[in-house]
DNA sequence: ATTATCTATAGATCTATAGATAATGC
DNA sequence: ATTATCTATAGATCTATAGATAATGC
């Protein structure tokens, strides 16, 4: 029953790092707080030293889960522009990312109830939204910034809404197809002047 | 208490048409039977002879959603090709549509809750994406149909992620932007040749 | 006779709180 | 002294069932 400031602060980062996973897999309801807790190897008793209720687990939770997912499309991101689209993309929409929604991006796994979810947490999601549109925009190879914002959101939308219904479907090949048609068009795009259809200025990327 | 069999069907359509509405609105788990049998009149224990179990009503549900959507759409095709198509989108894109989850669409409103349900739910959802991939298809100007059906397959993705996303955000603005943008993109797809991206002809487009 | 619906409730589950216990930290 | 955690539980809610009631339909 150990409870030094570091020691709390460790189980802290514990119960949002299980949480953040576990409602990623369920959604936002289905998963309880005395699941998370035991998960965490503690009892009910103890969450509320840690929580003024259960909408802060939530905001705490998609949050981290915003938060570790910059983290892989940071490590994407390292290297050139072009290539550095292409892989971001690739490491999205591909089957091991559909079948683990645990450890994925927080949009195609509870946009829906984040919709549904207090101001602090859609305030959350503005600005990893905004954040996300203006990392992928960086990565476009068009030089107008106006035109790479424009192409961004629409990269972001359609990697959301793929992953979305290729997660939906009980059919594995229209899954597949889902996840590698649209794959095929960003990257495209990733690999193509944007602002313009008369070029096919091909970026950096080698195959 | 009457109970012919015609008032059984009405009285089971009814139900079904607002779990349908409410479970776009606050999703799958979000609304009890209790709450269900209550706003039609009825009351708890009359459901069980309506339906085998909760996850039956979920799955009719679904697909009354599907359907609702599918007679909209079917409107919104009669036209010529590329005009219904820009149609389609817009009638999509839209604020009305954000705000209004309960009439809209259930891929958007509902996937990642979908992707957690049983085989029976993800099985209609399969057939509905197929469907709408399809009618995306033959509203798209190119003649090549693989290439039409891949054009579907981004357009569909983009439609769900879009509105996914606008959705989830507090930020007005940027939710405003999102479905903009991607309504923009899409209606140039639309009204564009697929399949190379050397001419701009031009669909019937008369804006 | 059958059955659609009602009232009532069992049983499970979930959030939140109360009070006890045992460790930290002044 | 403070507090992180524990045990125990109140109170709410949700699915599903049991048995009664009142209408249909043979």
């Amino acid at each position: 029953m150990g409870h030094s400031k570091a020691q709390k602060t460790r189980t802290h980062k514990r119960i949002v790092s299980i949480a953040s996973k576990r409602f990623r897999e369920k959604g936002l309801a289905g998963f309880g707080i005395a699941e998370v807790m035991k998960e965490a190897g503690l009892t009910v008793g103890g969450f509320y030293k840690h929580f003024d209720s259960r909408d802060d687990l939530v905001a705490e939770a998609v949050s981290s889960a915003f938060g570790g997912w910059k983290r892989r499309v940071d490590a994407a991101a390292s290297g050139g522009p072009s290539i550095s689209l292409a892989k971001l993309i690739d490491s999205y929409l591909n089957e091991a990312h559909r079948d683990n929604p645990g450890t994925g991006c927080a949009f195609c796994a509870l946009a829906p109830e984040i919709a549904r979810s207090d101001k602090r947490t859609r305030a959350l999601t503005s600005e990893q939204v905004r954040n996300d549109i203006q990392l992928i925009a960086t990565l476009l190879p068009g030089e107008d910034k106006r035109t790479a914002r424009s192409q961004a959101i629409l990269t972001f939308s359609a990697l959301v809404g793929a992953m979305s219904l290729a997660r939906a479907v009980s059919d594995e090949a229209l899954s597949r197809e889902i996840l590698e048609t649209v794959g095929e068009h960003l990257k495209r795009f990733a690999s193509k002047q944007q602002g313009s259809n008369r070029g096919k200025k091909a970026g950096p990327l080698s195959d």
